[in-house]
DNA sequence: CCAATATATATCGTGTCACGACATATTTCA
DNA sequence: TGAAATATGTCGTGACACGATATATATTGG
């Protein structure tokens, strides 16, 4: 259903380049991003859900569902990581009163500093990186104007 | 190292909805290619090696360590995924003749084939996906202005 | 020109984490 | 109320990256 549907003129040598480099620079972006939750001592997809939940701004309060949509996981999956969470004290899970399947979850102490320090670097970081992403977006259109080459 | 060097000041609430914001449509582009080559029948990774294989621009051929630059993954890994792709009939390596530690990589027939309609798919897809990456990078320095809440 | 070192790739054991399949509890609704 | 939908939980499995280590080839200082 994805592919078969899509014209395929006009697919330039040149464009190869322009999405490796488009994904050179997402990978470039991640890669800082995992390294600076691990140094934190915090498994990457760990730091992902404490950033869902801080960053909800719906009306009800995060849970296990909220972290699965966020995450682009399956639900069960959700389950598993909030699990290890809680085991790490990042995470509280209490059963909400209005819906008692679902579980609310919030922040502990510990986790909020530490998020807020890990937002901080990546607000830092994203100053540095984001002309790069800026610029290999641009290029996706117009491939013609390329980078030097890989080896330089 | 990492952390700690920064000031904290000034960050609020609404950035780190920002900041979730971005990295969801950062995961939503990644979903939707990860699914692409899933559904072509190639692991997510194995679509980027090819990727990078055919955007490469630099004057030596591809090698193992090509792969390891471009994915930012050891070059032990490169190696692994490399032996995995040529079991499957992606890719070809031979040692260069300059240089017999090296060995040289190539798509196949069936790679390029798959890489091309890949491709198209990718560069129609981000059309659709581009603005709300913009946007969301823009709001990174400027969060006052918030999307509706998650759950609408 | 050779010994020491650097580079490129390969192998093996290990750990993390997401998934599918399935199970259970709760809510909604015809 | 009973059936279907929703939310979460459990278990076995698999992909893949890594660290440690090994081997082959190249490079270089003396």
């Amino acid at each position: 259903m994805a592919l078969g549907s899509e014209q395929d003129f006009g697919l330039q040598p040149s464009q190869y380049a322009a999405i490796a480099a488009f994904r050179l620079e997402l990978r470039r972006f991640l890669a800082f991003s995992e390294a600076a939750a691990t140094e934190a001592g915090l498994p990457p997809q760990q730091h992902q859900a404490l950033l869902a939940i801080a960053g909800h701004t719906g009306a009800e309060p995060p849970s296990i569902g909220t972290i699965a949509e966020q995450l682009l996981i399956a639900p069960n999956s959700a389950a598993e990581l909030v699990v290890r969470m809680v085991g790490a004290s990042l995470l509280t899970k209490t059963p909400s009163r209005h819906d008692r399947r679902r579980m609310e979850l919030a922040l502990t102490e510990q986790a909020s500093v530490l998020l807020h320090r890990l937002t901080a670097a990546h607000l830092n970081e994203l100053k540095t990186l984001e002309p790069a992403l800026r610029r290999a977006l641009e290029r996706l259109h117009d491939p013609v104007s390329a980078d030097p080459p890989d080896d330089a």
